[in-house]
RNA sequence: GGCGCGAUAGCAAAGCGGUUAUGCUCUGGAUUGCAAAUCCAGCUAGUCCGGUUCGACUCCGGAUCGCGCCUCCA
């Protein structure tokens, strides 16, 4: 999504395509356990998807084929590859791939044909003529949804689909392909040696493999328990704050999925909208004008640089500080804005009203809060600073932080829940320094594989002061983090006697 | 075993053969009735061992650790 608005940004004439596989063993398996048809099965999880990219703002590709409307030039590439002695039809109605046929095999990931035989693991089919070889085209089964085809009635092989359907959306030859990085073997070494094979040229002039997103440092699976998905995502945190992270580092990196992260993305993203209250009419600028600022050209150096979103990022904040201190200066800092939300354009974010986003709360709480609010500006008004604060700490324990504008306004945001109490209640400690007492809660979310520490300060039961998060590297032990919490809480006392 | 990727400060994450990455956190200052936000300044780096070089976090080699792929999922 972000690749495809920066090109075009750039005035380059994108086709973005994006493949759904709708047939396959699994579909049809779960089809059949649910007793529906595979096509109701296929479209309500098509829906699903949709909704979610809605949510995420991600812009929708211009073709988004399906396996099974494209089962005619399949079924021609086919042809074409048994013709020039690339594949065979098999005895059972299987068609298959002749891998050893195709020289290049192994050109993307490096592999050597003949060791792949030593590690392959499958049994030896007798039907194949060569362990390597993969399928193209399936004998259907009894009842299994299926298509006529010249080696009798069957489904796609699991390759070929991709290699008809770019074929027919792109073009023989077309200049980016992405995939997850789970992708290059077999699955791109399978497409290029049949779409090369078939086509007689190159079949793709960039591939970009993307980083995988982990869970606790591991790989999200089934069997590990570590699965979720977008929508248990969505539930806890704002769509632009998990597009946040996503641009937070590198599209090749690895990103881990960590609470931790999640409340860090939502930390700059703070600062982003913090720095944006007040310009809600501002619109973003056009590229076309900005060419001689150097925000720009920061901006688009970072992108032209293999889509380096964090260095982008970087250039941003730079912006914001410029910004903030412009604020005296209408003409100049309604500019910077324009900037700042066009580059946010690029990279899906900072297009909300920041209000909205800062306060992220119910309308019930907003009047609640505002009423609270007037009756502390009656109590300023009045000298009553006791009054004043008191509403301040009421409002601050449930997480609601307060900024009295030079104007005299008082604006207010949500403070991120930084610790989930509930996770390690037996690990919490109450200590006592000085006649003050503190207590250190510890947690180790579900999620996250770092854990926090955080400590509130009381005197006589009145809390005095909470720390901020305190994160911890993996390699920590609980009782290093006891103790450095410790020193940060008796340092804190120290102080404030 | 084969192929590939990675290891950067308390945390996250980039570039770069010599010169500030950046953000979060933390510390000091300005500001504030007190705060917050903001601004200014600062503290913490480059897994280990060799080599190349006037100079290496950056290049080369090795070790260690971590991760991915090697499946008729696509």
């Amino acid at each position: 999504d972000v690749i495809t608005r920066f090109l075009r940004s750039q005035s380059w004439d994108v086709n973005y395509v994006r493949n759904i596989t709708d047939i396959d063993d699994k579909i049809i398996n779960r089809a059949n356990e649910n007793g529906e048809e595979y096509t109701t099965l296929t479209k309500r999880f098509i829906d699903y998807m949709h909704e979610d990219e809605t949510r995420l703002g991600i812009a929708r590709p211009d073709i988004e084929p399906r396996a099974t409307g494209f089962i005619d030039g399949l079924i021609d590439m086919n042809n074409a590859l048994i013709e020039k002695g690339h594949a065979y039809a098999a005895s059972n109605g299987d068609v298959y791939y002749r891998v050893t046929s195709f020289k290049d095999y192994g050109k993307l990931t490096n592999k050597n044909v003949d060791e792949l035989l030593a590690g392959a693991r499958i049994e030896v089919d007798e039907i194949k003529e060569d362990p390597r070889d993969f399928v193209l085209w399936k004998a259907a089964k009894e009842g299994d949804p299926s298509w006529q085809s010249p080696w009798g009635n069957g489904r796609p092989g699991w390759h070929i689909e991709c290699s008809a359907m770019s074929k027919k959306c792109c073009g023989d030859t077309f200049d980016i392909h992405g995939g997850g990085p789970d992708l290059p073997f077999p699955h791109h070494e399978n497409e290029i040696a049949q779409s090369e094979a078939a086509n007689g040229c190159k079949y793709v002039n960039y591939w970009m493999h993307a980083g995988a997103v982990r869970v606790d440092g591991e790989k999200m699976s089934k069997s590990l328990g570590n699965f979720f998905t977008i929508r248990d995502v969505l539930e806890k945190y704002h769509p632009e704050v998990v597009r946040f992270l996503l641009v937070s580092s590198h599209y090749r990196s690895p990103i881990n999925y960590a609470e931790d992260n999640l409340i860090e993305a939502r930390a700059g993203l703070e600062r982003f909208y913090g720095a944006l209250r007040g310009y809600n009419d501002v619109a973003p600028l056009a590229f076309s004008g900005m060419q001689e600022s150097a925000y720009y050209k920061a901006f688009v150096e970072a992108m032209n640089d293999d889509f380096n979103t964090r260095v982008a990022l970087a250039g941003m904040y730079d912006l914001v500080r410029d910004l903030n201190n412009a604020k005296n200066e209408p003409e100049l800092a309604s500019n910077l804005v324009g900037q700042l939300k066009a580059f946010g354009l690029i990279l899906g974010i900072l297009q909300a009203d920041p209000i909205k986003f800062l306060q992220d709360g119910s309308d019930e709480e907003v009047k609640e809060v505002q009423d609270l609010i007037d009756e502390r500006a009656q109590a300023k008004l009045e000298k009553n600073y006791a009054r004043a604060d008191e509403i301040r700490k009421f409002l601050a324990v449930r997480g609601v932080e307060l900024e009295d504008s030079k104007s005299g306004d008082t604006v207010w945001r949500k403070e991120q829940v930084l610790v989930d109490i509930p996770y390690g209640s037996d690990e919490r400690f109450n200590e006592e320094y000085k006649g003050y007492k503190w207590r250190t809660t510890f947690t180790n979310t579900v999620s996250s594989i770092y854990l926090s520490s955080c400590f509130e300060v009381f005197k006589d039961k009145e809390l005095l002061h909470s720390s901020k998060l305190i994160k911890m590297g993996e390699k920590d032990t609980f009782e290093e983090i006891h103790i450095r919490t410790r020193v940060l809480a008796q340092d804190w006392i120290d102080k404030s006697i």
